[in-house]
RNA sequence: GUGGGCGUAGCUCAGCUGGUAGAGCUCCUGGUUGUGGUCCAGGCGGUCGCGGGUUCGAUCCCCGUCGCUCACCCCA
């Protein structure tokens, strides 16, 4: 039994593991980079008073979930627990709204929440992500969800779920949460205990309970959408019929609750039943109030987040790693061989030979399991043969040429 | 933070009502003076999470602790 383990709640990527999460990013960049979206890449760790303020004081990950520690120079910091509080920093920290807006950005990275951990949720965890700062039409609601949708289901995700909401106005959901709080105040006493807890805190969370009778009174509760009105009706809207033609199918869900304070209208999450308890893959919203939160002038902005270990969690078996393409066998010319193997790699042709001191017939093993397609066997007299692992197909080349003929056979 | 399950070889696990440990896979060697993927044989590999208690004796019972895991809360 090792002495040391991965800290709680994280996890090495071995390997074998690694092909599927680059699949992951390749294809994410190829997607929102065909929308023109750029790659951001921001500290892991910030001040901690930016995810105070931008992801509010009242919610979960702010008030029990954060890494925080002070730094040498008595610095509150924060290892960063979500990415768009600090890309809108860095928009307002490089002077961005100078630049044609909407700015597009993407980002990919490793984000820490400290919780217990559970299937598809780990204390430090990665996530892709994209932001467009400084549009508030509602074509940039619609392309960011299907950009979203395009990604999962382009990584093969099927089962997958899209639950579409919005919160409306910062003011009409204000107004429409005093008046949920009004109403579940007036039915307090058929509410569960958890729910009554939170009527200030998160009355929406209401919504969500299994208490049989809270379910009774929230089936008679008003629902933000019906609260809609004015402009924030229209650009919903304008969203639905967006993605309508697109072709996107989602699910209203009125009780579509995102744990951060930063969200006001559109609304989004992709579920997968793959996943068990954790189902969300990944989801975002509009966030027109953030970057005046910030510091910075009013500034309409949108954006999702989706996790890439639920996103492996939902993807079928991924595929194999990479391999070599030669592996030299050879009995007592170990010299030779690792010349050979380096010649090769130089070629650009990759190859490996054994490094255990196997006996010939754990040499040509390794060959197999090393994956390469060509074996090359150096004799002892100076000839060498070349063999195709994949037909057993095996005949005499001069050794002067070897590269030459790996090349020609592959 | 709360609750359930589990902690025996690198991996997956077995171990009956307590008598100081087994299998499969992997890995190495041999079966073929050298040729892999099948098969056969042998071998390497374990402080039975850790600490304490009960007992003549504990992997097995009890307590504690740490860890893993699933779920709640919330979220990726």
């Amino acid at each position: 039994m090792a002495s040391f383990q991965a800290p709680k709640g994280t996890f090495d990527v071995l390997p074998e593991q690694e092909a599927a999460r680059a699949a992951v990013l390749a294809y994410t960049e190829r997607v929102v980079g065909l929308a023109g979206y750029g790659r951001i890449e921001t500290p892991m760790f910030e001040d901690t008073a930016l995810f105070a303020r931008g992801v509010g004081e009242a919610t979960d990950i702010v008030r029990k979930e954060m890494f925080t520690f002070e730094d040498g120079g008595g610095r509150s910091i924060t290892l960063r627990p979500e990415g768009t509080a600090p890309v809108c920093r860095a928009y307002l920290e490089h002077g961005m709204h100078r630049l044609a807006q909407p700015v597009k950005l993407w980002y990919a990275g490793s984000f820490f929440r400290y919780e217990r951990p559970q299937e598809g949720r780990y204390r430090q965890f990665n996530q892709i992500g994209a932001e467009a700062i400084g549009s508030g039409s509602p074509l940039l609601d619609a392309e960011v969800v299907i950009l979203l949708d395009g990604i999962l289901r382009g990584l093969g995700i099927d089962r997958l779920k899209l639950k579409l909401s919005s919160l409306g106005s910062t003011a009409a959901r204000m107004a429409y949460r005093d008046e949920l709080r009004e109403y579940l105040r007036a039915h307090e006493s058929d509410l569960s205990e958890e729910v009554r807890a939170r009527i200030d805190l998160n009355p929406m969370r209401a919504f969500d309970s299994d208490h049989e009778r809270t379910r009774g009174v929230m089936a008679g509760a008003p629902t933000l959408l019906e609260r809609l009105e004015g402009e924030d009706a229209e650009h919903f809207a304008e969203v639905r019929a967006l993605l309508d033609a697109a072709g996107v199918a989602y699910e209203l869900d009125p009780t579509l609750v995102r744990g951060l304070d930063y969200y006001n209208r559109t609304l989004f999450e992709f579920d997968c039943d793959r996943l068990g308890a954790q189902s969300g893959v990944g989801g975002g919203g509009r966030y027109d109030g953030l970057i005046e939160m910030l510091g910075g002038p009013a500034t309409p902005a949108i954006g999702w987040a989706a996790g890439i270990e639920r996103i492996l969690l939902a993807m079928e078996a991924p595929q194999p790693q990479g391999s070599v393409e030669a592996f030299i066998v050879s009995a007592e010319q170990r010299e030779r061989a690792f010349a050979l193997v380096l010649e090769l790699r130089a070629a650009g042709i990759g190859a490996d030979l054994d490094l255990a001191g196997r006996s010939f017939k754990g040499q040509m093993k390794q060959a197999d399991r090393s994956g390469a397609r060509a074996a090359v066997i150096l004799e002892a007299d100076g000839t060498a043969k070349l063999r195709d692992m994949g037909s057993g197909e095996q005949r005499e080349v001069d050794p002067a040429r070897i590269v030459d003929e790996i090349r020609a056979a592959s």
